[in-house]
Parts: C-alpha cells; sequence; structure tokens
DNA sequence: GAAATATAATAAGGAGGCTAACTAAATTTG
DNA sequence: CAAATTTAGTTAGCCTCCTTATTATATTTC
C-alpha cells in the first residue's frame, strides 16, 4: 500500500477544529488514527514472528488456501501491488515459511506454497493476533462492534465511489 | 508514522474469516481498510498542491499558530519522530510555504515560520479537502457521525493501555 | 564555574509501500 | 503462422516513515 503518512494527531486536536464545526474532519482524523494505533500494536505483536502486517497477511491468504497461489492473486486479495508481493514472498520465502515453484501449466506464472513450518506460524500468530484483537475490542459491545462495521462499511462504499 | 503495510484486504474477506465468528477481527480489518482508502482519497486531494498528507497536516498546524513553531512541537502534535518533521519542513521549505530562522532565545531550536503564501495554500487545501470530507461522510447522519467518533475514543483508549 | 546530563535539530541508514521499465511466455489478430 | 498485444513476475528507483548516532547548545550538579 501507498506509503502514505497516516493522518493522525494527538488525541486533544479537536482543539484545532472544534471551531470549525468540522465534524466530518474529526471523524476523519479519528478513524486515521485510531487505525494507525491499531496497526502499530499488531505490528508490535506480530514481531516475534519475525512477520511485517503484510507479510502476514499474505502468510494468512496462503494458508487458508487449499492449494498453491500465484502471487498475482495475492496481490488482488491485499490490493497492494505485484511488486510489493514480490519482496512479501521474497521474506517470507527467506524464513522457510514458503516456497516458489513454477507453474507447469503457464510457464509465465509462479506458484507459492506454503511450508508446514509457515502453516504453523500462521496458526499461531494468528491465535495470538486474534487474542489481542478481541481485548481490544470487547471496550465495545457486541451490537456496538457490529454497527462499527456497518458504519464502516458505509463509508468504504461512499470512498470507493469517489473516484 | 510508521511505515506499516496498511492492514487490508479485498472488500469480500469476509469469505476468510466467516467461519471464525473473528467479529473484532473483522472490526479490525475495515477499520485497516476504511483509513487506508480515506487516506489515500485524501493524499490524491492533496497532490495539486504538491502536500503529502503529513506535510499538509505539518502546514496546518503552523497556519493555526499565532507565532512561529519549533520542530519539536510539531512534532508532538502530530505524533511522528522529529527526524520526520525534519524532512517535512525541507519540504515546505522547498515550496516556500515556510522559513527556518534561529531563535534567538534559544540557540538549539529553529523556529519555522509559514510565509503568506504557505497561509494561502494552507487555507486553499483545508477548503478542498474540508468539502470532500464532508462528502464522504454524507452517508453517515450527524448521530451516526457522533456515535463513530463515540466508539473510535473508545477504541483509541483500548489500544493505548495495550502497553 | 567545570563536568555531566539533557535537549534540539539533523544526518545516515533501514523498512515497506509505490510506479515504471524490463524479460519471458502466452494469446490474439491479420 | 508471424506479428502484435497481453499477462506474470521481477528489478530499479522514488517516497515517507522510522531508529540510532551526531553536533551544538542549555541546564544541572558538585
Amino acid at each position: 500500500m501507498p506509503n502514505h503518512p497516516a493522518i493522525q494527531v494527538r488525541s486533544d486536536f479537536e482543539d484545532i477544529y472544534a471551531a470549525s464545526s468540522a465534524h466530518a474532519t474529526e471523524c476523519a482524523m479519528n478513524l486515521a488514527h485510531t487505525a494507525d494505533l491499531m496497526v502499530k500494536r499488531i505490528a508490535d505483536r506480530l514481531q516475534p514472528f519475525e512477520l511485517s502486517p503484510g507479510s502476514a497477511l499474505a502468510l494468512g491468504i496462503l494458508a487458508d488456501s487449499e492449494t498453491p497461489l500465484p502471487p498475482n492473486v495475492i496481490a488482488d486479495r491485499l490490493i497492494i501491488s505485484r511488486a510489493t508481493v514480490t519482496g512479501l514472498i521474497d521474506s517470507l520465502e527467506r524464513r522457510n515459511y514458503v516456497q516458489r515453484h513454477p507453474s507447469l501449466t503457464d510457464r509465465r506464472m509462479v506458484l507459492v506454497e506454503i511450508t508446514d513450518l509457515g502453516r504453523q506460524v500462521a496458526a499461531d500468530f494468528r491465535q495470538v493476533v486474534h487474542q489481542n484483537e478481541k481485548r481490544w475490542f470487547e471496550v465495545l459491545s457486541e451490537p456496538e462492534q457490529a454497527q462499527l462495521i456497518e458504519l464502516l462499511h458505509r463509508l468504504q462504499d461512499s470512498l470507493q465511489e469517489s473516484e
């Protein structure tokens, strides 16, 4: 993903925007800040596994797949560029979490296969991350979590339309 | 901000997690994805001004200040490192949006002063960004926006506690 | 008041994204 | 069936952020 700086400010940024009745801007700031904080926390939890969030997501996708996948498919699922996936797979391969094989049916293609070690690591880090996420989100009731998802879905649609 | 890859997957990622009743994970994914999408959109809107989101935030802070500010203060407000602020100011200075002056009272300090051009640009980009934000968030009613902010605040607190 | 400590800004180097250009292989088209 | 186009993966070069080390100046402590 684009390496855009996160849009965040310290938590009392409301000072700055309070006067302008910028409710939308306040939403935007909070959204960016919260997401950024969460991603940082997840990155912390992944560190013991020597995984970046991106590598972890890629490994997770491979762990869920019955069969090896080409980098292309991983890029599509994560909505990142193929070039970035190349790097993620390089890093996973260095740790022996995955292996590249040339495709026999289409020699342009590479197939990425998760190793037994990779599968184990995926199971482990997912448990850790999921446990933490559950704990973080415990401050919201189930209905609130559902509503948060609903609001975010609508926002996503709104943003996606916008060009 | 840390250059962590955004944690996002294509919008039908629910497939993957549906089976595991991972509501918290679904929240997390949506949060990261929505924020990332929004930041990308904002970055698009800032491009005509030759500003990155980070530079724009820094310029905004300077525009709001009665007096020139040291890089240190900007770093604190944006919750980014001082080293990063050095780079942002470099880029703003190249475009003549700000000027560095040595502080007369503490010769370790630099004071960053916004130029008239910078002030104008800040007013312009803010209007553009704010208009877009308003449009994006129109899919949520006022009470929904307020609730989103409330939910996010609680999440932020929860995440901040977590180490 | 000299030495040790703390603070401000910067520089150097690293990580993780991106686009654009390149190579190889498959597919389409005339 | 040869040429042009498309597709897959990689490489190279850029951007924005980070952490750590460096330099200069203030402040604290003995």
